[in-house]
DNA sequence: ACGCTCTGAGAAAACGCTTTCTCATGATTC
DNA sequence: GAATCATGAGAAAGCGTTTTCTCAGAGCGT
C-alpha cells in the first residue's frame, strides 16, 4: 500500500485523462474540457488542470480521441513506386501542405504491385480521413469501382466518370507535342519517342498527343521505340535510339532521358550535337544533366500542396456530395542545352 | 416499424462488427473471435460470421482495434528533408520492408527545423509503436533527453550515451578518407574539400576523418571550403573551387559534386581531364551523371530495411531493455569516370 | 423570500474493438 | 446415473478520449 491503491492492470502506464483528473481533483470531463477548450470552465479550475497536466507531462492519446471523434488527422498516400522523383516530390509537397494544418501523411507503396493497389489503398482509408490516389496503372474499371469506396479520395493523372472526386493532371499530351513542336522547330525532321511502361495512363495520353502532332506534320519522320520508366530502361534503349537514325529524341521522362543521356555519352555520341534528347516532368536533377536537359516542365512541388487543398476542401465540406474540380496542369516546355538544331541533314 | 429499432446515431454509420454480429445471429464476442481466429469457435458458427462478413463487406476498424489492443502497427519517421534523396531511400527501404511485416509508416518532415524535431517526433510516437529518427542536426543534449521518451526508437546516423538504442550510422570519416586516398594515389598533391552544413553530425565526422588523413600526409595539401548540401550549393561553389587550385574535390555529398559537376561544364573545365570531382552516398544518379560520378556507396536501401529490422526486434522483445545493436556501415569507394590522374603538376 | 434562468461540473454514454470472466451445455468417467 | 471436465458462447469490462445529459448551486428579478 505504497503511494497508489493497488497497482494498475499494467505496471507503469502512460499518463492519462484520469491521472490529471485525479491530481487536479476534478472528473476526465472537465479536464477534456480544458484541453479542447470546448465549453467555459472556470478560470481557476482550468488553471489547476493545466498546471496538473504539464506537471504530469500529459499528452493526450491520440488513438482514444480518434476513437471518439471519428477521424485521425491523417491522410493517406498510395503510390507506385517511391523510388520515382515524381511521386516523391509529390509526396513531399503533400507531407508540407498537410503538416501545415496539423495533418500527417501515411504512406502506402503499392511496388508496382497493381493488383494490391486497391486493397492498400482500402486499407489506408481506413486509418485515414483520407487518401490520394497515384495508379497510372489501374483499369478504369477497377478505379471505378473504387473511388466511391475511398472517399474523401484526390486522384493524380486519372479521372474518374462521376465528376465528385477531385483530380489532378498533368496535359501529357500537350507537353510531348510540344516538346515535338521544339524539335522540329529546330530542324529536326526524324524524330523518335521512347515510351514508357505500356499500361501507364499518362504514356496513353503522350502517344494519343504524338498521335495528333503526326495527323499535323505529316512530312515529320516519327518512330515509336518501346522503353520503361528508370535510368537502366533509358540507357539500355541506347544502340536502338543509335540505329534509330533519329536526331530528336522524345524520352518518356526525365529519367529515363538520363539514362540515353549516359549511354550515348559512352558510345561518344555528343548530345545535342549529334543527336538532340528531351525529357519530361523537369525533375530536380535536369538543371544538372550534362548537358542541362530540355523537358516539359510540369508544377511538381504545386502538385502536392494542390493535393492537399483539394482534400482539405473535401474534408470540410463532409458529406456534401458537390462536384468536384478537375485541376489540369499544362507544362512548359523547358529549354536547355540538350536540344539543338541537328547537324546537316545527311544526304 | 422500419427495419431497425430507432435511427442510429449518425445516420449511416459504416458496418461494424454489431452488423455482423446480427446477421449471423452472435454476439459481438463470437465474430470479434473468428476474425482473429483467438479462441476455438464452433466452425459452423464460424462459417456463418464469415459468411456474413463478407456480404456486409466488414472491415474491422483500425482505430478501434488499436485502442484494444494498445498498438497502431504503424511506425513513425522524421527525417529532416525529403527532398534528400539518402532520406527518400531510407524511407523507401523502411516502408516497404514494414510493409512486409504487416506495418506502415507514417512520415514527419522537419523541414530541417531543428528545433520542431523534438515535437515532430514525440507526435509520431504518440500515433505509433516505435519511430524512427533522422536528426543529423540535433545537439546531442536534445537527444540524449528525447531518446528514452521516444522508445521503441532506431536512430539513423547518431548514437546516445545509453546503449540501449539500436542505430544505424555510416563510417563517414573512413569513407572521406578512402577517397581522398584514392585521390592521392591518382597523383592529386591538391585537394579540397566542399564541406555540408556547418551542425550537421555527418559533417563532423568528415572534418575528423580529414584531420586524420591531414595527419598520415603532411605532404598534402588540403583545403576546406564551405559548401552546402544541395545541388545548387555545389554549383554556386564553382568559381571557389576554381581558384583554390585544388586539382582533387571532395564533394560534401552527390548532389553536391553533382551541382558542382554541371558548374565546371559550363565553365569548359573538364572533368576528370582538369579537375577530379569525388561525391558521397552513391544515389542511383550518380552512375549517370557525365562523367559518372567515383563516389563513396553506401549501402543506402539496406539501411532503410535494417532500421525496420532493428525496429521489429524492440517491438518484440517489448519492455526488456537489453543493449541493442549498434551497427555500422563502411562506405565502399566507388570508382567511376569523374576521377582520374591530375595533368602533369604545375611547375 | 420564492422561483426562474444560467453557469459549469460530474456521471455516464458513446466511439469500435478485444479479452477476461462466467456460465450453460454436452461429453466423459467411475 | 451422478459427478467431473472440457468446450465454447455471451455478458461485460476495458482501452482513452469526447460529448451529451443531468443536476447542483449561484445570480437575478419580482
Amino acid at each position: 500500500m505504497g503511494r497508489g491503491h493497488m497497482a494498475r492492470r499494467n505496471t507503469n502506464r502512460r499518463v492519462g485523462i484520469a491521472d490529471v483528473a485525479e491530481k487536479a481533483g476534478v472528473s476526465h470531463a472537465t479536464v477534456s474540457r480544458v484541453m479542447n477548450g470546448n465549453a467555459a470552465v472556470d478560470p481557476g479550475i482550468a488553471a489547476r488542470v493545466r498546471a496538473a497536466a504539464v506537471e504530469l507531462k500529459y499528452q493526450p492519446n491520440p488513438v482514444g480521441r480518434s476513437l471518439a471523434l471519428g477521424k485521425t488527422d491523417t491522410i493517406g498516400i498510395v503510390v507506385p513506386d517511391l523510388a520515382n522523383p515524381t511521386f516523391q516530390a509529390i509526396l513531399r509537397g503533400l507531407s508540407i501542405a498537410a503538416a501545415q494544418d496539423g495533418y500527417r501523411v501515411l504512406i502506402a507503396d503499392s511496388s508496382e504491385v497493381t493488383s494490391e493497389e486497391s486493397i492498400l489503398a482500402g486499407e489506408a482509408r481506413r486509418r485515414c480521413d483520407g487518401v490520394v490516389l497515384c495508379a497510372p496503372r489501374m483499369s478504369d474499371a477497377e478505379l471505378e469501382e473504387l473511388a466511391p469506396t475511398l472517399h474523401p479520395l484526390v486522384l493524380i493523372n486519372r479521372t474518374t466518370i462521376a465528376t465528385n472526386t477531385p483530380s489532378l493532371s498533368v496535359d501529357y499530351g500537350q507537353g510531348i507535342q510540344e516538346l515535338a513542336q521544339h524539335l522540329v522547330t529546330l530542324g529536326h525532321r526524324r524524330l523518335a519517342f521512347l515510351s514508357g511502361p505500356e499500361h501507364s495512363a499518362s504514356n496513353r495520353q503522350r502517344l494519343v498527343g504524338l498521335d495528333q502532332f503526326r495527323a499535323e506534320h505529316p512530312e515529320i519522320e516519327l518512330q515509336m521505340l518501346h522503353g520503361g520508366s528508370n535510368f537502366d530502361s533509358g540507357h539500355e534503349s541506347t544502340e536502338a535510339i543509335i540505329s534509330s537514325g533519329a536526331t530528336g529524341i522524345l524520352a518518356f521522362n526525365d529519367l529515363v532521358a538520363m539514362g540515353l543521356l549516359s549511354g550515348l555519352h559512352e558510345r561518344g555520341i555528343r548530345v545535342p550535337e549529334d543527336i538532340s534528347v528531351t525529357g519530361f516532368d523537369d525533375i530536380p536533377f535536369a538543371k544538372y544533366t550534362t548537358p542541362p536537359l530540355t523537358t516539359a516542365a510540369v508544377p511538381i512541388n504545386e502538385l502536392g500542396s494542390l493535393a492537399w487543398r483539394r482534400m482539405r476542401e473535401q474534408i470540410q465540406q463532409a458529406g456534401e456530395t458537390a462536384t468536384q474540380a478537375q485541376d489540369e496542369f499544362s507544362p512548359r516546355v523547358q529549354i536547355r542545352k540538350s536540344t539543338a538544331a541537328p547537324a546537316l541533314t545527311p544526304a
